[in-house]
RNA sequence: GGGCAAGUGGUGGAAUGGCAUACACGCAGGACUUAAAAUCCUGUGACCGCAAGGUCGUGUGGGUUCGACUCCCACCUUGCCCACCA
């Protein structure tokens, strides 16, 4: 009873049962068809490496329990694809698996007192049911989830290829920590203060932690996005802001006290002139030394500490308020020797550039603000040529526009243009600063204090230090005997058994690491390891993966344009250099989906209003629901879910079925399109016309939706054409009715193989069926529409032969009453025509 | 503050320089029916008009063009992403 409350009022009980297209026969077809498919192995990967190939990916899920609409919307549409290119007889790989380590199963084995694996292979299995219901055409065969030690085994593998290479280190440092989850987090899963997966705070935490140097790969990183004109350009544009490259000037002020070099980093070094104080991140390691023994010490310890408690997220939150404190101390700026002082301040991030600036309140607004809070003095070095008598007085923000130089010693007169590189060549040239570049990337965290991942492969040793685990010896399994109580940090670091181990080079007592991987590791190279996921000795075969890669074909939601798919290009780089591959980026072409939307707002499970698939399939079958989603929309754009629309889906699908059962009649009769009578060449012309249209449609830009309305015009068409007992007439809309089946096949499978077998007794998958092809002669229209416009307005219509020659057209035109009506005897300036569309007449 | 999308009937959307609103949903009317459901047919941007027909109309204001939903400039609104990044 309790499931029947969840089902909404539309989806209860039956489709017409009146229909032939019922519910119970729909149940019928998809069932026996997807029996069909498994047995018959018939979307089992070739073999044939002389064939063209394609590699369709999508993004493989989390396994959280049943899958949802944004499941079956991103599945549906990569279905298609690969259904589409097998038909147009490419070598298909299409496969699916399970992101299946991570918090979630954990968080319910605390919460229910069992194992993360027990809950974490139940999901799957439920999963995996879901997406067999959908008949989604996956190589079951390989089926991975990144829990099974048989996948993490690599994961380790790399790790510690990586280790060897000094791409993977351990550092100590002040690190993104999530109170709740009781764990660390990279930068990338920081959103906007909060941890991205349960939205409480982020605090900084100093500890020692595992990183990979993914800025190893920065230049790279930046550079091959290029590479990427198949992608959508906003997730290009994202992962290059990520990135960040800053071309700038390292300039070395003097501390006057200690005589120390204080490098500032600045993309403005030509305001260098301007710079009026310095401001210190309150972390920043000079701060101690600088004001030690000074009466100002107490004061500013007490700020740094404030500071220092407050998280990232507060820091960055609200008004943007700049608090800050003078150190009592001055440096030297090195173009004209001048003291300023030194201050510190919250505005000023440790983490980028060298923790330190230059403050140049005239032209930054953030310098304005506080320079006019805590009354600093303000020079113009910048002004606007239009109006040349700006003022400090007069301002009421940073004038941070193109401009001429000022106050600048021998740069004054110069655009800041100019001077930017002038002035910086002048200080490099001169010691005062160097020019160089500075990156936002990070290197990427990637312990974590949780027991469901990939264990990282190191021992420590009192003697030895941080040795790997030699490779024969993985995986390094996850423990069995842990208890899941959510206290008392990491669960691997109860496990006895797990933590005591000798030494592989020494032999004595030593300690196993006790952090896992982040997830996002995993998820960074299952792409590769589809490939050959069953074998035992390698991380992937080379010779399969010079055949499949790169992914022809990758779709997901635009929610992993940086995390996922940043990390993915990483692995992908550093497996090249280590000889596995020889490519460059993994995805050649992206596809990002819109998300489902129900009353104008993301369907999810905290919103309540989310729609069962599976519900939705109980009623109207997989076919119908598949049919909907590509149908409502175009798959990058938002998708309005509508309980309505979804009966219109299907009952297109009961048209469908009927026109094959009422008016498909086989007969032995051949046709010449040019001796076909009048509405049966249109009706020819207009199955030609959509072979073309749908063909292009859906290779050029996955335009399902307006694929499925030219399908529908045929439709139409078909069902106003009558036979009148001719064999001839019989057979063009017979082939109409071919031509429409397996046009439709890669978008709704089950009917179009019921339907394809009942028309033609055939054994074989209407899947492995050729895509239909068009005649070019086909399409060439004897009688044309032309539009005839007076002034661009449309006044008179005229059906004319294809061929009638301009001069024709033009006395033909003239001469209509119409038309000489709204001439009114005005004499006509100019007659254009655009062949075969319109006539436009200036007067 | 920066970046990227997008703005078209009652609704989802189509048209990327040439008939604005294809296709569908919804709605209205009709046929069939004792009745309903299902199915089929017709209509459906706004305004004026009995009609023929006309005027207006793709967020706003300009521009380019014989012709603009489409291209250019400015602005408004919404959504998403990033953000004291020096």
């Amino acid at each position: 009873m309790a499931r029947l409350k969840e089902i909404p009022s539309f989806l209860l009980g039956e489709v017409k049962l009146m229909n032939p297209y019922n519910t119970k026969e729909i149940e019928r077809i998809e069932k026996k068809w997807q029996k069909a498919w498994e047995q018959k192995q018939v979307f089992k990967t070739g073999e044939e490496k002389d064939r063209p190939k394609f590699y369709c990916l999508e993004m493989f899920p989390y396994p959280s329990g049943k899958i949802h609409m944004g499941h079956v919307r991103n599945y549906t549409i990569a279905d298609v694809i690969a259904r589409f290119k097998l038909m147009q007889g490419y070598n298909v790989l299409h496969p699916m698996g399970y992101d299946a380590f991570g918090q979630p199963a954990e968080n319910a084995a605390i919460k229910h007192k069992s194992h993360p694996a027990e809950w974490t292979y139940r999901c799957i299995d439920q999963m995996r049911t879901n997406l067999k219901r959908m008949g989604f055409s996956y190589d079951w065969d390989r089926e991975l989830a990144t829990c099974d030690k048989e996948y993490y085994r690599w994961n380790q593998w790399i790790f510690l290829k990586m280790l060897e290479k000094g791409l993977a280190y351990k550092k100590a440092s002040s690190v993104n920590w999530c109170p709740s989850c009781e764990t660390t987090l990279a930068n990338e899963e920081v959103i906007q203060g909060q941890c991205w997966r349960c939205k409480n705070n982020v605090i900084q935490k100093d500890l020692e932690q595992w990183y990979l140097k993914i800025t190893h790969y920065s230049e790279a990183l930046l550079e091959d996005l290029q590479k990427l004109n198949q992608w959508p350009s906003r997730v290009l544009a994202m992962q290059e802001n990520w990135i960040g490259k800053s071309y700038g000037v390292e300039i070395y002020f003097q501390m006057v006290k200690t005589g120390e070099r204080l490098p500032v980093f600045t993309t403005r070094p030509d305001t260098i002139f301007g710079a009026t104080y310095v401001v210190l991140a309150p972390e920043h390691p000079l701060v101690k030394s600088l004001v030690a023994g000074t009466d100002r010490e107490k004061d500013i310890l007490e700020f740094v500490e404030k500071a220092g408690q407050m998280s990232k997220s507060m820091r960055m939150s609200g008004d943007l308020r700049k608090e800050g404190v003078f150190t009592g101390q001055y440096a030297v700026n090195p173009v004209n020797q001048e003291k300023i002082p030194v201050w510190v301040a919250d505005y000023v991030l440790m983490d980028y550039g060298t923790g330190a600036i230059m403050a140049v309140p005239t032209h930054d607004q953030r310098d304005f603000l506080f320079a006019r809070e805590h009354a600093l003095p303000m020079r113009i070095v910048i002004q606007d040529p239009e109006r040349p008598d700006l003022r400090v007085e007069d301002m009421t923000e940073a004038y941070e526009e193109e401009g001429v130089q000022v106050h600048s010693a021998q740069f004054d007169g110069m655009t800041n243009e100019e001077g930017k590189s002038k002035i910086a060549q002048w200080m490099e040239k001169e010691g005062m600063g160097r020019i160089t570049v500075y990156w936002r990337l990070r290197d990427w965290l990637i312990s974590r204090q949780r027991y469901w991942g990939t264990p990282i492969p190191v021992i420590y040793c009192p003697s030895c230090g941080i040795v790997p685990v030699p490779e024969d010896q993985l995986p390094v399994e996850l423990p069995e005997d842990v208890q899941f109580t959510g206290e008392g940090g990491s669960p691997l670091s109860q496990s006895a058994g797990f933590v005591r181990v000798s030494c592989p080079q020494c032999g004595q007592d030593a300690r196993r690491e006790t952090d896992t991987m982040a997830t996002f590791f995993d998820s960074s190279w299952y792409y590769l390891r589809y490939i050959s996921p069953r074998d035992t000795g390698r991380v992937f075969d080379k010779e399969d993966a010079a055949y499949w890669m790169p992914v022809d074909q990758y779709i997901g939601g635009i929610e992993h344009a940086i995390l996922h798919l940043l990390y993915s290009r990483f692995f992908t780089k550093f497996l090249k250099d280590l000889g596995w591959i020889s490519f460059d980026e993994p995805f050649d072409r992206l596809l990002t989906q819109g998300m489902v939307l129900k009353d104008g707002e993301v369907m999810s499970k905290s919103r309540g209003n989310t729609v069962d698939p599976d519900a939705v399939i109980a009623k109207y079958g997989a076919d119908t629901l598949r049919l909907f989603i590509l149908f409502a929309a175009p798959p990058e754009d938002q998708l309005e879910w509508n309980d309505h629309a979804i009966d219109g889906s299907w009952k297109f699908l009961s048209r469908v079925w009927n026109i094959v059962h009422n008016k498909h009649h086989p007969v032995d009769e051949q046709y010449s399109f040019a001796a076909l009578p009048g509405d049966a060449k249109e009706l020819e012309q207009e199955r030609n016309f959509s072979i073309k249209k749908i063909s292009e449609d859906i290779s050029q830009g996955f335009k399902f939706n307006t694929a499925i309305s030219q399908i529908m015009i045929l439709m139409n068409r078909m069902e106003k054409f009558s036979v009148e007992d001719q064999p001839v007439r019989q057979a063009v809309l017979n082939k109409a009715i071919e031509t429409t089946v397996l046009m439709l096949a890669p978008l709704t499978p089950h009917i179009c193989e019921e339907l394809w077998q009942k028309m033609n007794g055939a054994e074989e998958s209407v899947s492995r069926v050729p895509w239909p092809s068009y005649e070019e002669g086909s399409l060439i229209k004897d009688v044309i529409l032309m539009v005839a416009q007076i002034n661009g307005k449309l006044r008179a219509k005229f059906e004319v032969p294809a061929d009638m020659p301009e001069d024709e057209l033009k006395d033909m035109v003239l001469a209509d009453e119409t038309i000489q009506r709204h001439l009114a005897g005005k004499p006509v300036k100019k007659f254009i025509v655009v062949p075969e569309k319109l006539i436009n007449i200036v007067v």
